[in-house]
DNA sequence: CTGAAAGCGCTTACAG
DNA sequence: CTGAAAGCGCTTACAG
């Protein structure tokens, strides 16, 4: 591979290095005569010039580099879809997004070592996504940046960040069912203390009170949020109570409600009713019948940090104060076939 | 942020940056007396000195980035694992990793066009990731640098390549099987003409010979690999067959196989033992019994190819000639609870 | 309208 | 054992 450089173009045309850079990069208030243009477009394109963008961060002091740390990329498909999402806008942008894949076991120090990479490398901005929605401090070094959080809120409101709006889809999945007629609707919380798991339930008890639905404490149960958790919770609730629909903290333990529902002879949707959250599609799509459920907004979280990282950066941009409150992202209702009006009574 | 640089250091130990550079690069073949060398770590380390990257990579002619494009990033939880070798396998070796989710739709000028924007990064090479394994034909500009498929190989050899093993995985499988008792053993096949599908037929084929089992053609069926086509064309050979055990395409495939056998009033692994391929963690240790599977080496594949990249642009490296054969890896069995002895006849 | 020259932050022959 | 100087490929005041 011969490596062609702006002088090649600056020769073929017949004009300096200077006016070469000039018409290409279109500097503005310069003013170059159409047919100079003309011959340095023509030479650039026959020799296949593209500037070395290493030379170019050099010496505009911006690398067109941001930076994505992530928790587990491979465990989850959600950060697959914040990647997708952050490097869809970043190549919209002519940016270059590079990835790093966090330490497990949350390390701090690891995860400053990282950041310390990417600074090195001159990143312009630093994305931050965790794995789930959580509160976290983040590492010190971050503020040496323009940074942004993804998926995660940090206490101090020093860093924009963003964030499933877990109340508001909750309401789109509880509605959804009070709507088709429920009125006693089980949930089936996990049981972390995490945003998700406040924020669903506040948004369930709000449906209900919508609807004047008395908050009954028999229906509510929580349990960590895996399938076999979540089939012996519906177990419980389903057995004892009555319920003729039921809300699911996640698609995994709608897994495990599937189980419970079947083996209790209950037919979905005619029987029971079931809504799921976080749009799993290998889980929901698959699943028979399919589930209706809610999904999470990953990547648009992703798109959202990475635009916003480019507000702090750009030319003219004035990093913004803070402090910063977390933006919440909605959660729309991915409805497929779980769902269906009670029996007459 | 106050950036400092390799003056400064100089500055505060009292030395040129000379000599900066060559204590904190360790420069071969340079004799610095221990107590300047000492002078320079230590003002290094007090004004917290990091080099900056972007003006090494410009001056060493190396950019320390390597690029892996890699189609839908986002629809499987498989390109995660890809990603999180790769990355693993360059932070180990003080590399960074570049991504780049490939158009949808397979758009071979866009796929170029992706791949000529890593080159203008200057990237020491590119990992061409297809999002399942496949015969490709690659975009003609990847040759202007060192380049290594994953999951994919291309006709001409021009290329290192590395792919799953799919005969031995389904070698592993169909011998679990046998091992334990079965002798009635139904494949459910994919049917699409891709590698998996004739690797892992191959494989099945081998083991009935040998253990001396007659190959029935009525015990074989193929369909789409999704569970839907998976449970119709297991409700089929069930039906009127009577396998003892089902190897399945995929874990997808399984899923469908699993319902198939709860209509029929099947128990799983009592009356039928079931294996699928892939290793979908969040199907198959979910699936009620947990699947028993063979794994895809996606994570060592980002590993051999970031490796393989290495060895092509490394110092005093030769760029190997080819042309190459791919590179098999392993499928590994992950034995869970779905499979059993058969019942006594 | 166009170009000569300095400089981004490093590394690396070369000289002493 | 240590340092002065050139140069990687660009951009950008500045001058004309």
């Amino acid at each position: 591979m011969t490596t062609v450089g702006i002088r090649d173009v600056a020769r073929l045309a017949g004009v300096s290095v200077t006016t070469v850079s000039h018409v290409l990069n279109e500097t503005p208030h310069t003013r170059v005569a159409d047919e100079t243009r003309d011959r340095v477009r023509d030479a650039a394109a026959t020799l296949g010039y593209g500037p070395n963008l290493v030379a170019q961060a050099l010496r505009t002091r911006r690398s067109g580099l941001v930076g994505l740390l992530s928790e587990e990329i491979a465990t989850t498909p959600h950060a697959g879809r914040i990647i997708l999402g952050a490097q869809e806008a970043a190549r919209a942008h002519g940016l270059t997004l590079v990835i790093v894949s966090a330490e497990r076991g949350n390390n701090a120090e690891a995860h400053r070592a990282d950041i310390q990479a990417l600074l090195d490398r001159q990143v312009d901005a630093v994305l931050y996504a965790t794995m789930y929605h959580r509160n976290i401090a983040v590492p010190a070094n971050l503020v040496d940046v323009p940074a942004v959080l993804i998926d995660a809120t940090e206490g101090t409101g020093a860093l924009p960040s963003v964030v499933p709006d877990e109340r508001g889809g909750a309401v789109a999945a509880v509605r959804h069912l009070a709507e088709a007629g429920h009125r006693r609707i089980a949930f089936l919380n996990n049981d972390d203390d995490v945003p998700a798991t406040h924020g669903r339930l506040a948004g369930y008890r709000q449906v209900l009170s919508e609807y004047g639905i008395p908050f009954d404490e028999l229906l509510v149960g929580a349990s960590p949020s895996e399938p076999a958790e979540g089939y012996a919770l519906a177990k419980e609730i389903l057995s004892l109570q009555r319920p003729t629909a039921v809300f699911c903290y996640n698609d995994r333990m709608a897994m495990g409600a599937y189980r419970a529902a079947r083996e209790l002879g209950l037919s979905i949707p005619d029987d029971l009713s079931i809504v799921g959250f976080d749009n799993q599609e290998i889980i929901a799509a698959n699943l028979f019948p399919a589930l209706t459920t809610v999904a999470l907004p990953h990547y648009e979280m992703g798109v959202w940090a990475l635009e916003t990282a480019i507000g702090m950066f750009a030319d003219g941009a004035e990093r913004p104060p803070g402090p910063f409150e977390p933006v919440l992202l909605p959660c729309p209702l991915v409805p497929r076939d779980s769902v269906a009006p009670p029996r007459q009574p």
